[in-house]
DNA sequence: GAGACGATAAACT
DNA sequence: GTTTATCGTCTCT
């Protein structure tokens, strides 16, 4: 087990999503996955902000039977299905009923999960991977889940539960970058929103 | 290391 | 019936 993991409350996701999005840099992510406990640190964040963004699944004021989730309060899961085979873990951020979320888009794995998260990803231990496959072991939303093991069947769950929830240790991120989001051409002046960041 | 390409199922209208 | 928006594999450098 890991010392010194204070697990993040529910007032750390009510505030603006952009802060909750830079806020969730460099913290961990904690899943229990069947007899094992999964620790990966965020690397990548993007916000998502309904009621003003086009690229969010709630825009405009979209309730639906998959964005509802979108609508608790913060520190909700969300887990969505895309391309048929990959799922997108979020974060739901602000006070219920807004429609916001912080995506993850990617970590790496602590070291205590480094040789779990390889056999999930690649069915390999983590010392058997090549180096093309240690980078990217986390570096995407849907390599993510499956390396954490995060389904559907985690949507819609509150993150702070004994096991899946969001920690800080005591480590700080001082610099991070900041750049338009990814695969959102779509969304008209939204996909020109500087809501990404990573480190 | 970077670019092209095809796979796939659920939500939504 | 239409929309959605990542990953792994392959190719070439």
């Amino acid at each position: 087990m890991i010392e010194n993991l204070k697990k993040l409350d529910e007032e750390f996701f009510l505030k603006n999503t952009l802060n909750v999005a830079m806020g969730l840099l460099g913290k961990i992510i904690v899943k229990k996955d069947g007899e094992k406990i999964l620790y990966a640190r965020i690397k990548e964040v993007e916000g998502y902000i309904g009621y003003m963004d086009k690229a969010c699944h709630c825009y405009p004021d979209k309730m639906t039977e998959r964005t509802k989730v979108m609508y608790e309060k913060g520190g909700t899961s969300y887990v969505y299905l895309i391309y048929g085979m990959y799922s997108c873990f979020n974060i739901v951020t602000e006070k219920k009923g807004l429609g916001c979320a912080v995506l993850i888009r990617g970590g790496e794995p602590l070291k205590e999960s480094q040789d779990d998260i390889s056999l999930n990803r690649f069915n390999k231990s983590y010392n058997q991977l090549n180096s093309y496959e240690k980078k990217n072991l986390l570096n995407g939303p849907g390599k993510l889940c499956k390396g954490l093991n995060i389904t559907r069947e985690d949507n819609n769950k509150p993150l702070f539960s004994y096991d899946f929830f969001i920690a800080s240790d005591d480590s700080a991120i001082n610099n991070f970058y900041i750049d338009k989001r990814i695969n959102i051409d779509y969304a008209k002046e939204a996909k020109d929103f500087y809501w990404r960041y990573f480190y």
